[in-house]
RNA sequence: GGAGAGAUGGCAGAGUGGUUGAAUGCGGCGGUCUUGAAAACCGUUAAGGAUGCAAGUCCUUCCGGGGUUCGAAUCCCUGUCUCUCCGCCA
């Protein structure tokens, strides 16, 4: 959400920086609901402060043995101004607010202006030793070399639960496992990250908090008879940890790493872009959230990238870093990284990760703040998440990547003390 | 799922309709004393909003929502959460 008071004094800039996002422009509205707002406010806090003060008098008058009745039908009328008054109010703010909720994050000065993912820039890319792109060698995709060594069965999972349900067999459920359990302790370890593992379904608050709700409603699963929310990312409860709380100063940065089941329901998605792993209800993701100070926000950001980027260094994994443009930057984001991994089937990059600095926007939704030691007040953290990483699109990376040609699945180094194995044949 | 108890400031904990935004204690901050520190003592210490150049003034908030009343932390209804007991259960 962004700040009433800065939409106010800065209307230009917002309405810039929702018009390079794509979104729909409000912003009238706003200011007419905010002037309507603050006018109505200035004229019943009055009216309140003689309510007030009438009490006041009652109270006196009664302790000294006065009669009120003359003063007690006045306060009576003055009573029920406010009551109106307060329920006109009330009604504008809702207005006001449903539309400050649908508003996007504004896109920080670095990120460059683009309409789609055409305009992201690219601004790394990284090979294992000896790896090649033209590479002539024929590599199975990840569904037919999954279901030729009984480690991916789409079929089955689309019986148990409908299609985008991956269901994991022996070495394939063993090698998913240690690929989380690395991510997870190499950002602990490596990182300093602190581990939780949160709840898998939130309440309609969690949502709101970090941006998922009112606008992508569609987008979310929800359990009607208990008013929960299966999970779209470990982000949602990990932010929401300190929702509604004053951090001390000194313990910031706080960083954690959590894994989670994704839930999406992507509706509308179809073909060939959602074959096996490559569109999913249900996946794995280790994720990282930080909460920091202000300015410290977008070296933490840098960092953040880094943090994922080491595991797919570690894994020998071919990866590229892409800068999104303000067109294809997510509702709630400043600025986002989205790290891709090589598919050698596909013959294309995959996302795997996503690393985001959403400012206060988040912050502001989900009231989280810390006190700020010099001036004693609170201030709202910046808060900052990213995939390290998401196991799916990973898994292909890995399967094809990996693949000898005698079609075994050689297991990356760095699990082969997770798994057990070293090859899958 | 059933029965009961509870939810108050950073924390603990008073307060059952009228200067209660809230006693008291702890903690924090500033000061006195001290070579320094501790102790003691004194003072200070919530958040959000409206208005104003500012100083300030005013409004709201005692888990959330609704109600009664001139006036609600306090009374009524409702939701959520926590605790205790019973039931069920991985």
């Amino acid at each position: 959400m962004l700040d009433i008071k800065f939409i106010r004094e800065n209307p230009d800039k917002v309405r810039e920086g929702i018009k390079n996002k794509n979104e729909k422009d409000r912003l009238g509205e706003v200011l007419e609901l905010d002037q309507k707002r603050r006018d109505l406010l200035t004229e019943t806090e009055e009216l309140k402060a003689r309510r007030n003060q009438g009490s006041a008098q009652v109270a006196q008058l009664k302790k000294s043995g006065g009669d009120a009745a003359n003063l007690l039908a006045e306060m009576k009328r003055l009573s029920d101004q406010v009551t109106l008054n307060d329920s006109i109010i009330t009604e504008v703010e809702e207005k006001l607010n449903t539309i400050l909720m649908y508003l996007p994050n504004l896109p920080h000065e670095s990120v460059p202006v683009g309409r789609s993912a055409e305009d992201n820039v690219e601004t790394k890319v990284w090979v294992p030793d000896g790896f090649n792109f033209e590479s002539t060698e024929k590599v199975l995709d990840h569904v037919e070399i999954g279901k030729k060594l009984k480690i991916l069965d789409f079929e089955r999972g689309a019986k148990i639960s409908g299609s985008g349900f991956p269901l994991y067999l022996g070495k394939g459920a063993t090698l998913e496992r240690a690929l989380i359990n690395f991510m997870l302790d190499y950002h602990i370890h490596h990182h300093g990250y602190s581990e939780v593992f949160p709840p898998f379904l939130v309440n309609r608050e969690s949502m709101k908090g970090t941006g998922q709700l009112p606008k992508f409603d569609e987008d979310m699963y929800f359990i009607e008879k208990d008013d929960l929310y299966p999970i779209p990312t470990a982000e949602v409860p990990i932010t929401n940890i300190h929702r509604s709380e004053i951090l001390n100063e000194a313990d910031l940065p706080i960083k954690y790493v959590g894994y989670s089941a994704c839930f999406r329901r992507e509706a509308g998605s179809y073909g060939k872009e959602s074959k096996g792993f490559l569109r999913v209800h249900q996946f794995n993701k280790v994720e990282m959230v930080k909460f920091v100070k202000p300015e410290t926000s977008y070296d933490e950001l840098e960092k953040l990238v880094n943090d994922a980027e080491d595991i797919l260094r570690e894994l020998q994994i071919p990866y590229r870093l892409l800068l999104l443009c303000t067109g294809d930057l997510s509702f709630s984001s400043a600025k986002c990284y989205d790290i891709e991994t090589w598919s050698p089937a596909e013959n294309k990059w995959l996302e795997s990760s996503s690393c985001s600095n959403f400012e206060n926007f988040q912050a502001r939704r989900a009231n989280i703040r810390f006190r700020n030691e010099k001036t004693k007040k609170p201030e709202f953290v910046h808060t900052l998440n990213g995939s390290g990483l998401a196991t799916s699109r990973l898994m292909v990376s890995i399967l094809e990547n990996y693949q000898t040609p005698e079609g075994k699945i050689i297991v990356p180094k760095v699990l082969q003390k997770y798994t057990g194995f070293d090859v899958i044949d």
